[in-house]
DNA sequence: ATGATTTGACCTGA
DNA sequence: TCAGGTCAAATCAT
């Protein structure tokens, strides 16, 4: 534990380092490998509480083995689906066009065939199913983080499970469309473990009018595990840097990593917080382009568009 | 007033 | 027939 202390301690140092913006704007490589080893230390440091967490609140030590979709969790799955799967996901998500593997269609054809109405049991739809942990810190109801806005339409008791799975659909789903949807389920054998099936991509993105929560998460958390500055960065406020910078020294100095705020209900619960435990690299960047403002001094002095944002 | 959640009823595919 | 998924009215929260 102790070690899991000192990397947290070492992540806050180096972001209080490069709190000193103006002057690192000249060295973005710099400013680069700082934020790399933030991301680097931070999600090296989840993975180890994840990890004992699992063993510590397991009681049935061949949990592992019984997880159908992932089979084991361990540090080098649970890297891989926070750095591949997850934003992987988010990939799938963010294309539209994405061609359906069982029925050649993309995203939107399925949508123009299926009626909204519908109740087709739609085994042929891509269906994404991940393990997510619940938040290891302050209420653990509180369902899995996924950068989404979701609203919660129906909660059923299934055969065999101890507790009910909750359905979500998007919230933008009136205004724009969005057919995306997601169940979740608490695993009974360890309950601070979520199944959570995705279904359908987001449309609502696509909107020139839609929020724009996702995008910059997706993006950013590409662009920090290849190690380079995103040219959407420039979109970014100076004071909205600071801001989640200081937010972050905060969150951890509060031992939560950047906690929900406790909204949770009989264990589905809303989806609207928007800041889980459970991605720290993503939950900064959702903090960074959700954080309202806009005014104020642009990133754009420390890093100048590029044609392509033009 | 508006939007989100709850929950019993209903619908559909297996 | 049954279980899973969805609807929609009632209720709650802001």
């Amino acid at each position: 534990m102790e070690e899991i202390i000192s990397s947290i301690n070492h992540a806050c140092i180096v972001a209080e380092n490069i709190l000193d913006l103006p002057n690192l704007a000249n060295k973005p490589a710099t400013l680069s490998l700082s934020i790399d080893e933030i991301v680097k230390t931070l999600s090296d440091t989840k993975q180890r509480l994840m990890i004992l967490s699992l063993h510590g609140h397991t009681s049935k030590p061949s949990f592992a083995h019984e997880i159908v979709h992932q089979p084991q969790i361990d540090a080098t799955s649970m890297q891989e689906w926070a750095s591949s799967s997850y934003t992987q996901t988010m990939d799938q998500l963010l294309q539209g066009e994405r061609t359906l593997p069982e029925t050649n269609m993309t995203g939107k054809e399925a949508m123009e065939v299926l009626p909204s109405r519908s109740r087709k049991r739609k085994v042929d739809i891509e269906k994404r199913t991940t393990l997510v942990p619940a938040p290891q810190f302050g209420n653990t109801e509180i369902p899995p983080e996924d950068g989404f806005t979701w609203r919660k339409y129906g909660q059923k008791e299934i055969l065999g499970y101890k507790y009910p799975r909750c359905y979500y659909r998007c919230t933008h789903q009136k205004l724009y469309g969005c057919p995306a949807k997601k169940q979740v389920q608490r695993l009974d054998e360890n309950s601070s473990i979520y199944e959570v099936t995705y279904r359908g991509n987001h449309t609502c993105h696509m909107s020139s009018t839609a929020p724009l929560s996702v995008p910059p998460q997706h993006l950013l958390a590409l662009d920090m595990t290849q190690s380079t500055i995103s040219p959407h960065l420039s979109q970014i406020s100076a004071s909205d840097s600071g801001w989640w910078l200081s937010s972050m020294s905060l969150s951890l100095q509060q031992g939560g990593g950047g906690l929900a705020p406790a909204a949770a209900d009989d264990g589905g619960g809303p989806s609207i917080s928007r800041y889980g435990a459970d991605y720290p690299v993503v939950d900064m960047a959702d903090a960074m382009f959700n954080s309202g403002s806009s005014s104020g001094n642009s990133m754009e002095s420390l890093f100048p568009p590029t044609d392509q944002d033009k």
